[in-house]
DNA sequence: GAGCACTGC
């Protein structure tokens, strides 16, 4: 790149004044801290219980009032837990409208309007803008970082007011052309079962009393905004001094800032102290011969035996995680290849090891192993292997038939995860080829006989469980504010029913924060009341908050927990007996529209909702309240909930199940297949990065995606970065991109993240500014304290250190060079574009942007390093996009529609008046890049419709012609697939 | 000028 033209001008007219490679002494560890202290003007909040809440449970004496309620608004349901009948007409029951938000989509945009966005700001705006430049060159000046001559030649171009215009070309590929059809379902899948029943409506409109928290809490903000300008973005600029006031307020986080070694399982399971007095007394072989699967071991055995494949009903308790495995081994299948079992969670996959392990008195590793990403734990002499399902996925690909593995187990099938559900697809074909190898599917009842038609009516066979019995009561009335009504119901139980704790159901962490106040207001409120624990749980939570819920209460407290999703399956708390559940969960749906997935509060399942009222009979005969109505269970819930495949971005599992030589998606047979919609948004994704050929085949740089285990965007950016010679770098940034978000914001004290967060921006791009605050933990150590004092989550920030390492031993094993630009950043910027032209937006307005493809106006969002800038950017690239209050575009880059053009060419060529020679050259290169795409696809969209023709006419001769039979013996398809319209072709 | 359930490679 030529850097001293002076006309490269929108990209860099600010330089950076720092270097993010290089340790930087503002975060030096033995720095002060520089923080404030707020708390004084938070504490109103806390002390200012709503009225109501007050009043209610002043009855002077005793409290008639719990059972009132009782009285009044419950009743038993005929859904006890035993009881249950769930049909199999489970899924897609099509009544009911859609339930996508779908947003407007602004008109395409014409040429006339893309010259209207070209500046996007009102003369106002203009002039703050420019009295900004005025300011931030003299102090680039000043502080010797800028050369008179550089900054001169940028105003100058400013001057002049020419602007690149880019024009956007709407091209699709010929094998999208709207007339193939991919899969069996065509119709999108609602999230919501009826979006017009009372669950839908009322979870649209969310929770009053949250509401009512928010909109107090930005009051009290506004409030303090007023009286203090430290700690802003502006006060840091202007150089604002803070007190440090660090020592005189201990922040929750500081209490772990011991250091901690690592993420790996094996650490955290050592402090569980789960023994009851049964496992104290009790030897481990007595121990298995207590549960329930032993005592149907010969008969489950012969079933084994007789079938290729079984599904096992095996209910909580009844021990079929352990026993399987050991089954199967005592019968010598270990003999004949590993006995494998996969689990949808690391945690359990690796704690199931080691209780076997434990029960077969070998070391962990060695007969019985497991296998997570970042370990592997197993040996050559390992026979029994726990894994996630993502492992034995990714196994797959390098031994397709799995010769290594006499049998399967798929334990918890039910949960239908991605990766489980790709897995049953291909089994279908790995079970004719290979006639010796045993699948095993566990399963809750009611999905059962799902798989079992699936698997061509694979005998079921069930093992009892033990558990206890729990009371499910339904709500009389539809409740309209879930949090209101379980604090009241926590009340209730808390002070009228015996002892026991509660474990309440909630959609995420406002939810449960509110809900934790308001039961602690109204609790202090009442008088003398008895002692109650009030735990919240959620995965963002922080390790050692998260910890506490397993802590017994002290004698005579009860411990009410509140939680999202993750207590229903991942965390099993022991001494629940109430459950409160509110009925709805946030549930990530993908609209392919608009490309992005959204989280989305919706009714849960029946399904859902039998597994959390289970989790008050683990340890005794429990009880459980349902805030809603049992109509609502019966009309208003799926039985099922909509398996993932359904409802998430496909664009990894189309590429997983292209490079496993899938040709055609429509004959691959999934249990429920994904909608067409979801499949042609995911390969025009896929096509668009250039993964995908105009024929809809891998590419070569699609083959070597498929290396890397992240999404396919990241990892174009990986094999983009050797060509730019800015790997080590791009490693770094795609690292952190692949793990939860590093920067802690805790609500009591979010001016000081804030300004933390401030410290490592780098001007115009977020992704830079992940790549200096990793490259500034490196230099302090990665060092935990560290994290604490600037507001990062050193959980995230050892994760993307797990990853990183694992990415680069994929490069060396790749053969791709790891290299570093140095302080290039416009080269990593420009690499940048590469991966991410298919997501550009221009600026728009104030914050505001318009995606150039889809003309989708989508905002910056505030904790973008952008936002400080002064200016905004003209074009941007964005890693994606989140719904929230608005659509945001998250981690984004400023890039030069130069780069765009050249880089992304299929979609943009570059319009421009006042031309410089460089530019001439660039447009006429461009040009006829143009010229060549647009001949390639329509010689490719001729040879597809020769193609279509042939196959119209045999349709039966269609897989032979493709070349599909060639390299593989057989290609047997699992059921028949119905035959096609005529005209419509099949898929590629 | 804002806030994101849970997994997994």
């Amino acid at each position: 790149m030529a850097r001293d033209d002076g006309d490269d001008r929108s990209s860099k007219r600010r330089k950076l004044d720092f270097n993010p490679l290089r340790s930087d002494d503002r975060f030096a560890d033995d720095l002060p801290t520089r923080t404030l202290n707020r708390r004084k003007d938070d504490s109103f909040k806390s002390r200012n219980p709503t009225p109501r809440g007050g009043s209610r449970f002043e009855t002077p004496e005793g409290d008639p009032y719990a059972d009132q309620v009782l009285d009044r608004d419950w009743y038993g349901g005929d859904d006890d837990l035993g009881g249950h009948v769930f049909g199999d007409d489970t899924h897609n029951p099509f009544g009911g409208d859609s339930g996508w938000e779908t947003l407007e989509r602004e008109a395409a945009m014409t040429e006339k309007k893309v010259a209207a966005f070209s500046r996007g700001l009102n003369a106002q705006q203009l002039q703050r803008q420019k009295d900004n430049d005025a300011w931030e060159t003299n102090r680039m000046l000043t502080s010797g970082v800028a050369q008179r001559r550089d900054m001169g030649a940028d105003l100058d171009a400013d001057q002049e007011g020419t602007r690149v215009h880019l024009l956007v070309h709407d091209l699709r590929p010929p094998f999208l052309d709207g007339r193939t059809i991919f899969t069996k379902q065509l119709e999108p899948i609602p999230a919501i079962r009826d979006s017009q029943s009372d669950m839908a409506v009322f979870s649209r409109k969310g929770s009053r009393v949250v509401r009512e928290r928010r909109t107090q809490r930005e009051r009290a903000k506004q409030a303090q905004a007023a009286t203090n300008v430290a700690g802003t973005a502006l006060g840091n600029l202007m150089g604002v001094k803070e007190e440090d006031t660090d020592s005189a307020l201990p922040i929750a986080a500081e209490g772990e800032s011991k250091p901690q070694g690592s993420n790996k399982f094996s650490d955290h399971l050592k402090k569980s102290d789960g023994a009851s007095d049964f496992s104290r007394t009790k030897t481990l072989q007595e121990q298995r011969e207590y549960l329930p699967a032993f005592a149907v071991r010969e008969d489950l055995m012969r079933v084994i035996r007789e079938n290729q494949v079984v599904i096992v009903i095996g209910e909580t308790g009844s021990g079929k995680t352990t026993q399987l495995t050991q089954f199967l081994y005592e019968e010598g299948y270990g003999k004949l290849g590993m006995i494998g079992c996969t689990q949808p969670r690391r945690v359990a996959a690796m704690s199931v090891a080691k209780r076997v392990a434990e029960e077969m008195e070998c070391e962990l590793g060695s007969t019985v192993g497991y296998a997570i990403r970042f370990e592997d734990c197993t040996s050559k002499d390992t026979v029994i292997k726990y894994m996630t399902d993502g492992v034995l996925l990714r196994e797959s690909l390098n031994e397709p038939d799995l010769d290594r593995y006499s049998c399967i187990i798929m334990d918890e099938a039910h949960e239908r995860s991605l990766n489980t559900d790709v897995l049953m697809g291909l089994f279908k074909k790995i079970l004719q080829r290979r006639l010796d190898l045993k699948l095993i599917i566990t399963s809750a009842t009611m999905n059962a006989k799902r798989f079992s038609d699936f698997y061509g009516g694979a005998p079921e066979f069930t093992i009892p469980g033990r558990t206890f019995p729990v009371d499910v009561l339904f709500h009389r009335s539809p409740v309209e504010d879930y949090v209101d009504q379980a604090v009241q119901q926590v009340l209730a139980i808390h002070v009228g029913k015996p002892a026991g704790d509660i474990l309440v159901f909630m959609t995420g962490q406002e939810d449960i924060t509110v809900t934790c106040e308001l039961l602690q207001e109204r609790l202090d409120a009442l008088n003398d009341p008895p002692k109650l624990s009030i735990l919240p749980i959620y995965s963002q939570l922080p390790a050692d908050l998260q910890a506490k819920i397993f802590d017994r209460a002290p004698p005579g407290v009860r411990k009410c927990i509140v939680a999202t999703n993750i207590a229903e399956t991942s965390l099993t708390v022991d001494g629940i007996m109430y459950v409160v559940d509110s009925g709805y969960t946030k549930l990530k749906v993908y609209n392919p529209k608009m490309g992005m997935d959204m989280l989305q509060i919706t009714p849960i399942s029946q399904a859902n909702a039998a597994q959390r009222s289970g989790r008050a009979g683990r340890t005794g005969p429990g009880q459980a309240y349902r805030l809603y109505t049992e109509k609502a269970f019966r009309d208003e819930m799926y039985i099922q909930t909509i398996p993932e495949i359904q409802r998430t971005n496909l664009s990894n599992t189309v590429l997983l199940l292209k490079s496993l030589g899938v040709k055609d998606l429509l004959d691959f047979d999934f249990m429920d297949p994904p909608p067409q919609d979801t499949i042609t948004t995911s390969m025009f994704d896929l096509w668009a990065l250039g993964a995908l050929d105009n024929l809809g085949e891998l590419t070569d740089l699609g083959h070597k995606m498929n290396a890397f285990p992240m999404d396919p965007p990241l990892a174009k950016l990986l094999i983009m970065s050797v060509e730019y010679g800015c790997s080590e770098e791009m490693l770094t940034i795609v690292s952190m991109l692949s793990v939860p978000p590093v920067f802690f914001r805790p609500k009591e004290r979010p001016e000081e993240s804030d300004s933390a967060r401030e410290k490592f921006f780098v001007a115009e791009s977020d992704h830079l500014t992940y790549l200096h605050v990793y490259t500034q933990w490196r230099a302090n150590g990665y060092n935990d304290a560290w994290c604490v004092r600037h507001f990062l989550h050193s959980k995230s920030l050892r994760r993307a250190k797990e990853v990183r390492e694992q990415l680069v031993d994929i490069m060396k094993m790749q053969n791709m060079p790891l290299v570093s630009c140095g302080t290039d950043w416009d080269v990593i910027r420009k690499c940048i574009c590469s991966g991410y032209y298919h997501q550009a937006a221009k600026v728009k307005g104030i914050g505001e942007y318009i995606n150039l493809r889809t003309s989708v106006t989508v905002q910056l969002h505030p904790t973008s390093a952008l936002y400080g800038l002064g200016y905004l950017p003209e074009y941007v690239v964005y890693h994606e996009l989140i719904l929230t209050s608005k659509e945001y575009m998250s981690t984004v880059t400023a890039v030069d529609p130069h780069w765009l053009a050249e880089l992304g060419g299929v979609f943009y060529s570059i319009k421009e008046k006042g031309y410089s020679a460089r530019d001439k050259r660039v447009i006429e290169t461009e040009f006829n890049r143009k010229m060549e795409i647009e001949a390639q696809m329509a010689a490719d969209k001729k040879r597809l419709e020769e193609k279509m023709r042939d196959e119209e006419d045999g349709p039966q001769l269609v897989k032979g012609k493709k070349g599909l039979g060639k390299d593989r013996k057989t290609i047997t398809v699992g059921s028949v697939v119905k035959p096609v319209k005529q005209r419509v072709r099949r898929g590629i």
